[in-house]
DNA sequence: GCCAACGTTGGC
DNA sequence: GCCAACGTTGGC
């Protein structure tokens, strides 16, 4: 049981956006960065939890839980020549980018600041304050539960 | 809007 | 394979 974070601009897709998608899941697509997707390539499984998290927005913060509902799943925007994420390098005979489905599983009654983050010496080494632009990052579960105390749970 | 940090590209 | 140049990300 491994814990992970998703990056997502709320303006793009929101954590209520996931919530509202068709059996509240989606898949993860249009990620075009090879550390994040070896993570969600080799590292997850099935019912690993993550935090979902609201970047480039007013107040960054962690605003919900979700659960991975598949993995190795190849990423249909690098197929179609219409989508941003189009990449004629990847086929379906060969992706490239392998990527995973998730579930909205809760959102936090008290969404959890970047800034609150910053100011808790435990969570200094995240991924999310060490390098905050990798948009898919491992969670340790120390992490994941001094998080959860400042969600107020 | 600024700027630092990071990733990718491409010439050599 | 190195590294400079460039583009992007994202907090502030």
């Amino acid at each position: 049981m491994h814990y992970w974070l998703f990056k997502s601009e709320p303006e793009e897709f929101s954590f209520n956006d996931l919530q509202q998608a068709e059996l509240g899941r989606t898949v993860w697509d249009g990620v075009r960065n090879y550390q994040a997707r070896n993570l969600m390539r080799d590292r997850m499984a099935v019912d690993d939890l993550a935090f979902f998290y609201h970047s480039s927005c007013k107040q960054p913060s962690i605003v919900g839980i979700c659960r991975i509902t598949a993995t190795q799943v190849p990423d249909p925007s690098a197929f179609d020549p219409q989508s941003p994420y189009f990449d004629a390098k990847s086929t379906p005979d060969s992706p490239r980018w392998i990527t995973v489905e998730l579930c909205a599983e809760q959102a936090l009654n008290n969404p959890v600041p970047l800034s609150l983050i910053k100011q808790q010496p435990v969570l200094n080494d995240m991924v999310l304050v060490r390098n905050p632009r990798l948009s898919v990052q491992p969670v340790s579960q120390q992490h994941w539960q001094a998080v959860l105390e400042l969600a107020g749970r």
